[in-house]
DNA sequence: AAGGGTTGTTACAATTCGTAAGGATTGCGC
DNA sequence: GCGCAATCCTTACGAATTGTAACAACCCTT
């Protein structure tokens, strides 16, 4: 399979854009829907991966047609809603939806929600483990840094730490605080040493200039950096 | 299996208590906990179907608590929160968590949500007695590992034990706690070198690399994972 | 009781990773 | 520019962790 294919019913266009747009820069393909007849004609030819259905629909009931698919489909069904009452919200869960969404949401969360749904639908898989970036590649299961020709890489379990850190929050600062909150840091003000040791090894790794990084730039005073375009799956 | 069981992880008591009476009327087990440390030990002899952790806890992070509950249990994680943030949303979901309720929520949707987290794959331990993972076949019942080729050979009683283990939960971490837990460990000190001998013993029949070991990666200091798509029956 | 196989134990090699120490770089004041 | 302190990088070393060979104890079955 390529990308996983997101599918989009609601009857607001620029919630539909706005929602298509943030799908396809996490890297999804979408097909957006705005009445649920149409919706439905493309269950017959195409099988999202996951749905997120708005259940304001001017021509059918939402709730129905989220109960249809549950049960027909094998897609993931988030329900996006202005309807914010427990009692809906409890009803939609129930029918079969797998998430349920408040209207007005932010497309951030939105596509969170979706990456978490795509994670459970596979067999057994857990956090993503494989991104590309400027000609590497890491495959965070084995362990291993690919270079552009094919070239193999290790790095330790310490290394691979900070290299997601990295690569889930490409260009933007990240703070040594952050570091050592998501690295289990001890707290120990030594610590800044140990992560300095750990970005040294792992940008001799990456095969970087120590005059000039090209990936990991370090903020003085501030924290570090990573440039670079990332692609996870 | 009895009922699901679902584990609470929340500071307060009122809140702790509020959502074990809902759940328990809604026909599960619950098991609650009050501090981070409290729980991680529970871990070495529970396994929870579903848990529900409050992020502001006072003993410890809970964002990374969470990470270490995605990769190393097979449990659904659900975090109750008070930071509201776009943000806090997105990072929890994305080290692990399946759903991420905000506070104050209502006990109905909380229950509705984990019925949708049970609804979906459970992973609980296989009794089967043949798996199928990269080209080899276990057959537990008699004790041997066939290759691609056909080529058997035999594996000890307590070489299944560690393989059975792995088997049943591929690419996640296993950590030496929960193998001394599942294998009978004396809790000896020295359990821990007669387990690295099992895994040493178990790594050569699978022909793997010491160098380089492709299915059984170890973690330093945290344990071992086993990567490689598994299929029993 | 002998022999083959299995498993734990010991001992030592190899790996990982934090720490210490010294050098290099940055920012700021002059 | 120059000096200085703060911050950061890198090397080397050592403690902790893990791998594996060799041996011993303990089954089995014959």
């Amino acid at each position: 399979m390529s990308q996983p294919l997101v599918t989009i019913l609601d009857d607001e266009p620029q919630i539909r854009q706005m929602l298509a747009d943030a799908l396809q820069d996490a890297g999804f393909r979408t097909a957006s829907y705005g009445r649920a007849t149409e919706f439905e004609a493309s269950l017959n030819h195409t099988t999202p991966d996951v749905c997120l259905v708005d259940l304001g629909l001017p021509d059918k009931d939402g709730l129905a047609l989220v109960h249809r698919l549950a049960l027909e489909s094998g897609a993931s069904i988030i329900i996006i809603s202005g309807r914010a009452q427990v009692q809906d919200r409890v009803t939609g869960l129930e029918l079969g939806a797998d998430d349920y969404i408040i209207k007005p949401f932010d497309p951030a969360e939105v596509v969170a929600r979706v990456r978490v749904r795509l994670r459970k639908g596979k067999t057994s898989d857990k956090t993503a483990n494989l991104a590309r970036f400027e000609g590497w590649t890491a495959l965070f299961d084995s362990y291993v840094l690919v270079d552009k020709s094919g070239g193999e890489t290790p790095f330790s379990h310490a290394e691979g730490e900070v290299l997601r850190l990295f690569l889930n929050s490409p260009k933007r600062l990240i703070s040594r605080a952050q570091m050592q909150e998501t690295l289990g840091g001890t707290a120990g003000e030594s610590f800044d040493r140990a992560m300095d040791v750990r970005i040294s090894r792992l940008r001799t790794k990456l095969k970087e200039d120590p005059k000039n990084p090209r990936l990991i730039k370090t903020i003085y005073g501030a924290g570090y950096i990573f440039l670079g375009d990332v692609n996870w799956g």
